[in-house]
DNA sequence: CTTGAAGTTGAACTCAGGTTCATGTTTGTG
DNA sequence: CACAAACATGAACCTGAGTTCAACTTCAAG
C-alpha cells in the first residue's frame, strides 16, 4: 500500500532515489516544454519510464512536485552564480561573470527558466520565494560594493531587481529565443551600458 | 444555431457588443487572479453575467479569447506608452516618462499585466508579437536619440530588452507586490541609473 | 531461506470543464 | 404586424487527467 507523506517520508534506497530523479527529470523536461497544467502525470511517468502509480510513491501529487523542482532550480541557480562570481575582483568584473553564469545557466536548462516562470501561477510561495532570494544576494552585493567607494549610493534592492530583469530579458531575446552568436556582443553591450549609462562616453566617441 | 467562424463575422449589434465586452472583462479578472488553465469559462459567463452557451456565440472558444485579450492589451499599452513619451523632449525624460507610464498601467490592469506573463504557454505567437512590438517600438526610439548624439551609440535592441526587462522587473517587484509608496523613489533611481551607470558621479558625492 | 520493507504496476474510479445544440427570446425593419 | 436575423440559454455530451488501490516483484538483512 501507499502511504507517501508529506515528500518521501518513507526510507529511499538507492533504487528509489534513482526513480525518484527519473521522476524530477522528466518532470523537468514535460513542465518545460507544456507548461504545468497542461502537462499530464501520465507523460511525464512514460518519460521517466515508469508505472503512472509509481509517481504518487514519491510525490504527493502534481503540485508538489513543481514546487520542488523550483526550488531546486532556485539552489542551483544562486550556487552556480555565486561561485562564477567569487571568482572576481572589480564589481565591473562580477557582473559580467554573473551575467554570463546566467545566460549558461538558461541555455543549459531552458525548461527550468521556463518552469520558473510559470511559478507565479503554480505557487505563488515559491515563485516569491525565488525571486527574493536571488535578489538578495545580488542586493548584498551591491551594497558591499557601494560602501567600498566602488558603485555610487544606489538602493541596492531597487538596483538588484533592474539588474535582474535586464539578465532575465536579454536571455529570453538571445537564449531562449535562438540567437546564441549575438549573446556574447549583447553581454558587452550591457555591461558597458550598466557601468556608466545611456550616456556612455566610451560610446560616444566615434561621433564627429 | 450558432455558428461562430474565426472571432466574429457574424454582424454585432450594440446589445451584442455589450456582451462580447461583458465576456472580455470578466476574463480579464478571472485568467489575471488564476491563471488560463485554472480558468473555467462557466467562471469567465457567471462574471459576465451570461449564460454558458452564450459565450460560443461570441469566442471560437477559450483560446481564441485570450489571444485576443493579450493582442488588445499590447495595443493599448504600445499606445499609452507612445503618447507618454511624446510630451517629452530630452531622452531621459522620454525614459522617465516611459517608466512612469508604465507602471501606472500596469499599476491599473494588474491582471492584465499577469495576463501577458502567461501568454508564453499558451500562444507562443501572441506573446513573441507582444514583447516584438514592444521592443521594436523601443529601439526605433533609441536608435533616434542615438543618432542625435544624445546617448552613446549602443544596439538599440539589446538596449531596449535591457530597459525593457528594468521596467517589467520593478513592476513586478513595486506595483505587483504592493509597495506603491516606494514606486516614485524607484523611479528615480532607476533614471539616474540608467543615465549615468551603477558608477554615476552623482551617487558618489556623499563619500568623504 | 525467510521475511518484511521498499518498490512497482496499471486498471478503475471520479470528476471537472470544454464544447455542442435544440429551443426560446429580443430587436429592428418593411 | 410579420418575419428574419441576432441574441440567449443551460442541460447534456464527452474526453481527458488526477488520484487511488489491491496485487505483485525486488532486495537486503538476519
Amino acid at each position: 500500500m501507499n502511504q507517501p507523506s508529506p515528500s518521501s517520508a518513507r526510507q529511499l534506497t538507492s533504487r528509489g532515489r534513482r526513480t525518484r530523479q527519473q521522476l524530477l527529470d522528466a518532470a523537468e523536461l514535460v513542465f518545460g516544454e507544456k507548461g504545468f497544467e497542461a502537462s499530464s502525470i501520465a507523460e511525464i511517468t512514460q518519460r521517466a519510464d515508469v508505472a503512472l502509480g509509481t509517481f504518487y510513491v514519491y510525490f504527493e501529487n502534481k503540485h508538489a512536485l513543481f514546487v520542488e523542482l523550483v526550488a531546486q532550480l532556485g539552489e542551483r541557480l544562486r550556487k552556480t552564480l555565486s561561485t562564477a562570481v567569487k571568482g572576481q575582483t572589480t564589481r565591473l568584473e562580477k557582473e559580467r561573470a554573473g551575467f554570463r553564469a546566467f545566460f549558461e545557466f538558461a541555455g543549459k536548462h531552458r525548461n527550468l527558466y521556463r518552469i520558473v516562470r510559470q511559478a507565479e501561477f503554480v505557487d505563488e510561495a515559491v515563485y516569491l520565494d525565488y525571486y527574493r532570494k536571488l535578489a538578495a544576494a545580488y542586493a548584498r552585493g551591491l551594497k558591499a560594493s557601494m560602501e567600498q567607494g566602488e558603485l555610487g549610493r544606489f538602493d541596492p534592492e531597487v538596483i538588484a531587481y533592474a539588474l535582474m530583469g535586464i539578465a532575465d530579458f536579454l536571455g529570453m531575446r538571445f537564449v531562449l529565443w535562438n540567437e546564441p552568436e549575438q549573446l556574447e556582443r549583447a553581454v558587452d553591450e550591457v555591461v558597458e551600458f550598466i557601468a556608466h549609462g545611456l550616456r556612455s562616453p566610451a560610446r560616444l566617441k566615434e561621433r564627429p
